[in-house]
DNA sequence: CCATTATATCGACAAATATCGATTTGTCAA
DNA sequence: TTGACAAATCGATATTTGTCGATATAATGG
């Protein structure tokens, strides 16, 4: 994984959001490309909204993109995800802060599922 | 602590304003009532907006209030803000759940400071 | 090539929100 | 009770942001 500076302005901003709280879940484990989630999202957004969605969440680190011939598949970052929420916890709860085991310690010997889980 | 439920829109929310982060970090570990705060906050914005803001906070549940004669204090919840974090990792971020400790794991016997700390 | 499909981008619009000055409400002290 | 101060609320304004339809870009398959 790439070295990611956490902005936790950014990162609150992605996630202040229904619907892309909704895309979030939506990509949570599995890669879908944009008319899969329109699907799954059920009428609720049209294809144009998702698009800018994922644009903002790509800015804030939070989907990884990998295009696929026309297609263009997105996951959620849950690792990133999961930084920036310590560095929440470090920022504005430093008494709690020993509560959250850094990513970084955790991260020897992780299985990278990769494309398709 | 009395029981507070996480919303994660909200809390997103409450979280996506830099002037609002910069009174959450002023707020960190002290009280400070509204003036203090405009003071601290040195002329970057003024009285009304710092009361906005503090309301915006107080219902995310991320500020305790305490009335002391004519002035207010308030200060950082700082477990509240833990909690939603944990649920942040748990609902988007499952396979890094296990690397947040629940926090009412680790509440028994902690000092609760009160009051100017 | 061309028609088709996938996705991004553009322009417009509406809704939400951050900010301010002015005012109101509430509390105290003399 | 009154004058002063603290903080909330109100009304207005400007900016940001979510959404859409239309269009542009890009890749594919025939």
């Amino acid at each position: 994984m790439a070295f990611m500076q956490v902005d936790p302005v950014l990162f609150a901003k992605a996630l202040a959001d229904e619907t892309r709280q909704e895309i979030m879940r939506q990509l949570c484990c599995v890669w879908l490309n944009v008319n899969d989630l329109v699907e799954r999202l059920d009428g609720r957004v049209n294809q144009p909204t998702v698009s800018h969605h994922l644009k903002k969440l790509e800015e804030a680190g939070l989907v990884a993109v990998r295009q696929e011939g026309r297609y263009r598949y997105y996951s959620l970052n849950q690792e990133f995800l999961t930084v920036c929420c310590g560095a929440l916890v470090t920022n504005f709860a430093p008494d709690y802060r020993t509560n959250v085991i850094p990513v970084d310690a955790i991260n020897v010997g992780r299985i990278d599922r990769g494309f398709d889980g």
